[in-house]
DNA sequence: GGGATGTGCAATCATTTACTTGCGCGTCAC
DNA sequence: GTGACGCGCAAGTAAATGATTGCACATCCC
């Protein structure tokens, strides 16, 4: 049940995604379909380089794809890995959800035991699983 | 249709599930239910003062609550601002989707057009936003 | 060809961030 | 009470990261 911290894809999403600039990034291409670093650089508070390092790990995280046109290099929005990444959230939201009410359940027995031996709690009464 | 990056709580989701430390810890924490910094120390390759600030930023996020016990600081995992950032992320690659479409229509027919005038781009077709 | 425009590479800088160590204090058990 | 256990505060360190500047190279337009 435990350790599906899952791998390279839905981590370098959430890195990417972590970045305001970059998700202001995102935002601007979402906006206007395509664009080149030059151009989003024009809209924005920051340097071209600075623009163009942060599609680097927006594109090595799949979030955007980049194709040359002329001597420009532009840039589109690619919804895949977004889409993956939330679905990946839902499931992690969902198992955690069953995990509290397992607990709940448990907690509830034990809150019973405790009643026979009043003002102390019985904190041992839950095995903690394990660990290893 | 611009300008919605959305503010604190995705921002602090993201920035707390960046972290792969901080995964394993909500990784842990979902396993056992519940538990401390120093029994998630136990089994992890950190000390337990670096558990601890994960943990504040964690519960900052809102993605797990903590409370005393006795002398204990016991930790849950909370499962809403999970699911409420998957959301955001669905409804944001649903937006990129339409987006996308809308683009691909334009492009078609900006190479009908370019049909006429074979071997040079027209790129001003489209209005481009605009860039100050 | 030649100037303008756009890109890519590299080094540098400053801030942030993850992690550590040390210590004082409250809480439980005997 | 005394000792053990757990927690919290604080300062400090080292590495990652966001951002900058400078320059060389390629491409477009006249």
């Amino acid at each position: 049940m435990s350790g599906n911290i899952e791998g390279p894809p839905v981590e370098d999403v959430l890195g990417a995604l972590a970045d305001p600039t970059r998700r202001q990034i995102l935002d601007r291409l979402a906006g206007s379909g395509e664009a080149t670093a030059t151009t989003l650089t024009a809209e924005m508070s920051v340097s071209r380089q600075a623009v163009v390092q942060h599609l680097a790990i927006l594109e090595a995280a799949g979030l955007v794809k980049g194709y040359r046109i002329g001597r420009e290099r532009r840039f589109i929005v690619v919804p895949r890995r977004l889409t993956e990444t939330a679905r990946w959230m839902d499931r992690l939201a969902a198992q955690w959800d069953g995990r509290l009410a397992a607990i709940k359940r448990i907690a509830e027995q034990a809150h019973q035991a405790g009643l026979e031996s009043p003002g102390r709690q019985k904190e041992n009464e839950q095995p903690e699983t394990d660990r290893s």
